[in-house]
DNA sequence: CTAATTCCTAGTAAATGACTCGGTTTTCTT
DNA sequence: AAGAAAACCGAGTCATTTACTAGGAATTAG
């Protein structure tokens, strides 16, 4: 039951763009460097994440990367979605509109309710959460934010 | 953010046995059959199932596998802990007492309070649903309890 | 004694995760 | 126009984890 490094640095790269939103294009390398995360892997994250919206990029020199959307419309939901896939405990109570009953006889599934309140639990945290939430909340307690080189971890 | 086999086949296993509550042991393969598992694997889970105490085993013929407490006091969090590790979608806020403070720097980290947020979320639900509880459930819903052979899924 | 059963260790094949590499294209700056 | 700084793209790789299988030893009812 965790995520993969896919959804954490995306996660982190994301916090990233919105603290500095306005600033115009930011160049993946710094974001890589200051959070200690491999640029070319990044790249890949960023690419999914810009085909889903939520971030624009801008080619050539002094080009980077921009959030889609205002910050307060970026749910942790929408990035997770985008690098781990739908959300849910097990394939058949997964998050998809689409594929609902993968379980034909799902009334027999005695664990099925479990799994389905699981779920829920899960998704109405991450899509309850924006980035704005985040920053707001990291303010108020009014870190340093310190580069990640001087941490004993890496979430 | 899905559960491996382990913890999906261990809770399907702890329903079974829950289910036959009374009857004296039950044999694996009894389990594994009914509910298209593999044995020898089953067996793996129930290992580790016994070291922590969730069932107990009686051995020989005519042996087999015993829920270790009543099932109003297992709950679905005892069992997932045990087969897939202490809970927590990363591994710096997990559900370990003892291992607190894997970050040394943490108030630095903007996104460690949706962690934390996502983790309290996922072990409330899961701590607080027992075996009682889900084959109660279960009863209400009429559900005719077939074998799995004849399902689509395997949650 | 024999058959049924748990117990234990080891091995293994496939999938997944976490990247790296090399090159192409775009665009700003000089 | 040239050069450099980016994003873009597809493939390849290496280690770990997952989901088992295999085979035998120990235990106990009948």
């Amino acid at each position: 039951m965790r995520l993969s490094t896919k959804g954490r640095y995306g996660m982190r790269a994301m916090l990233a763009l919105a603290q500095r939103r306005g600033e115009g294009p930011v160049p993946l390398k710094e974001i890589a460097v200051s959070k200690g995360l491999s640029e070319p892997y990044l790249e890949q994250l960023m690419s999914e994440l810009r085909k889903a919206g939520l971030v624009r990029s801008v080619r050539g020199a002094q080009g980077g990367y921009l959030l889609g959307r205002d910050p307060e419309n970026i749910t942790a939901g929408d990035i997770i979605r985008v690098l781990e896939g739908p959300i849910g405990p097990v394939q058949c109570v997964v998050d998809l509109p689409g594929s609902d009953d993968v379980c034909d006889l799902a009334d027999s599934c005695v664990e099925r309710v479990l799994w389905e309140k699981l779920r829920d639990s899960i998704t109405s945290v991450l899509d309850g959460i924006t980035l704005a939430n985040l920053l707001e909340e990291d303010k108020k307690l009014g870190s340093p934010n310190s580069n990640v080189e001087e941490r004993g971890c890496q979430p």
